[in-house]
DNA sequence: GGGGACACGACAATCGTTTGCCATCAATTG
DNA sequence: CAATTGATGGCAAACGATTGTCGTGTCCCC
């Protein structure tokens, strides 16, 4: 059983008794040709089971129909939905999506994109770990799309966490508390500078002091220092900026005996995987996405539809709300 | 800012003052041609920041420098880890990687494999739910390695946790449990059967009853029906197919206050993420799942190197233990 | 009935590599 | 010193599609 050579449009066309230009054609081009001879193509192509080389396609046309998701770790749980998102949407628009992972790293991530930047037709970046520059520049070679990163000239969703921050403030102040620590992320990080910025802003409305702790890993293992860093400064609630950080801190506030939401408040930001089945259940920002997965690749359609138009900014802002658990209650 | 012209491997063959064809060479076959020659061919191509058209090379070479993983759903945690590994090994090897949902759906399975068949050097099946009929056709379209299911003639890796389920019982017997219950998923699934398979045995050699309830559905929100389909049955401990439903099913427990592991201890599997987070902790099987992502990939790679040779059955086994944490005690 | 327009489909160039084959030249050997 | 060998690098033919250009046939309208 030796691997019969595949099925090339030259043999559908000789079969059809036209010329490949006209079986290219039949299959690519709605507008184009006498539909009853575009029928009889379509039918010789499935009957011999043909399938395009996309290599060649891609060669030909300057088009490879792929684009990429880069995200900074692909065993984050923030991402599955964004993942699931451009997964849905990619596939859709019958476009192949590779899932590249830059371990946090701006230079992988900036060396992953030049080297593929002739084999992608776009590429989204969830969380880029990239300077501003760097990021205009790259945008300059291939088509970006950014996902919780606003950079000036990209298109770009963002999951308006700084609102949900509002909210959970709102929530935190309703309740009695009137010493909120905001725990930080990592300083480079995006969404860490806008949650912080909110809680600021929220804090300041209030007229609460408010303070923060930090900056601290994205891991769960850095919960712990987080822990007793909440603990010391003596508020009464937190908000954490994401739940990775926020379940190791729970991990480590029942290893110490600390009662929640008794003693202390606790509030995430994403709701990922877990958040809901973590000890106490977390109360947390939820966004939608699924959505801006979905949003992101609309906008690099878009992009890529018209090569030549102005790269106009377009920006596609997502809702967050607080998703009240068990982790939240009096001061 | 126009974008430039991309520079193509004639551009650098010209600015070398030699052939494309010795370009070609001096990039990519080792032994070939003058060292001297060579090294200054690369040095222009590095000025000049060239980087091969993958998709000519494709074309040309017949050789994609691209393989798949396939898994049934992204969003589930059982796959951290191999995608972890897989992705690992395959920029480790110089191969892009595409992630493939196929939505626990046989045909879309099917459908993508065979579309993607000209596009893709190989592909790695993460619980495939192909029947094996299927499953050997279509290797012999493409190169094929399994991952948690055995196919006659497939490279394939799995995790044995039949071995680990021998330890699970082992461990709930010495707790004392006379009366153990197999919580089964989907009968389709090769793991399930595996798994429910080593129950029986296990059951046996200790001279237990065994019984199952089930089958139920992959998801947490089976565990709710799990749960009352557990209790229902008297026993005092579960295995429970898979950590995914056996934390559905502590949610459900807990709703109904049914104390764990008083009133009765829950052995998971796969120890996914969570399952250390979730409450109470689960006691579960733990499996080298990133190792397994690593070995999958290297055999795809034996596969590839030499198209032609037998395909020779090979079989990657891994072990798995069991990491006891609060969800299992005494009867 | 003749001319123009238009639709159809063929031809062939092209995309950027790889690779089999061959000419050339230097080195080694008898 | 001649002949064999081996290394080197150039030529050109693929690989499988897309797409601009152009001849041919059909139809319509005046």
């Amino acid at each position: 059983m030796t691997a019969p050579r595949p099925v090339t449009i030259n043999d559908v066309a000789a079969r059809a008794g036209v010329a490949p230009s006209t079986v290219s054609r039949a299959l690519s081009e709605p507008g184009r040709g006498n539909p009853a001879t575009r029928e009889r193509i379509r039918a010789i192509a499935r009957e011999l089971n043909y399938v395009p080389n996309s290599q060649a396609q891609a060669l030909s046309s300057g088009r490879t129909g792929t684009i990429a998701l880069l995200v900074s770790d692909v065993t984050n749980p923030f991402y599955f939905g964004i993942i699931r998102g451009t997964q849905q949407m990619s596939k859709a628009a019958g476009l192949a999506e590779v899932l590249i992972d830059t371990e946090d790293s701006p230079d992988l991530e900036g060396d992953m994109l030049r080297k593929m930047r002739r084999s992608l037709d776009g590429a989204i970046l969830a969380s880029s770990r990239l300077s501003e520059r760097a990021l205009i520049r790259l945008a300059g070679e291939i088509p970006l799309v950014t996902i919780n990163r606003n950079v000036r000239g990209l298109p770009s969703v963002v999951i308006d966490s700084p609102d949900g921050i509002a909210q959970a403030v709102e929530h935190l102040v309703s309740l009695g508390h009137r010493d909120i620590v905001y725990v930080s992320g990592p300083e480079t990080s995006w969404s860490n500078q806008a949650r912080w910025h909110a809680m600021r802003k929220a804090a300041a409305k209030h007229g609460l002091e408010f303070r923060r702790v930090g900056p601290f890993a994205r891991g769960r293992s850095s919960g712990t220092a987080a822990a007793d860093a909440v603990l010391n400064s003596g508020a009464t609630a937190c908000v954490v900026f994401n739940d990775l950080l926020a379940i190791g801190l729970l991990t480590r506030l029942a290893e110490r005996g600390v009662a929640v939401p008794g003693r202390l408040s606790v509030v995430g930001c994403d709701d990922i995987f877990g958040a809901d089945f973590c000890h106490p259940p977390l109360t947390t920002l939820s966004g939608p996405a699924e959505q801006a997965g979905r949003a992101a690749v609309s906008l690099l359609l878009g992009r890529l539809g018209d090569p030549r138009a102005p790269a106009a900014r377009r920006a596609v802002l997502l809702p967050t709300h607080l998703t009240v658990r068990e982790s939240t209650g009096p001061a």
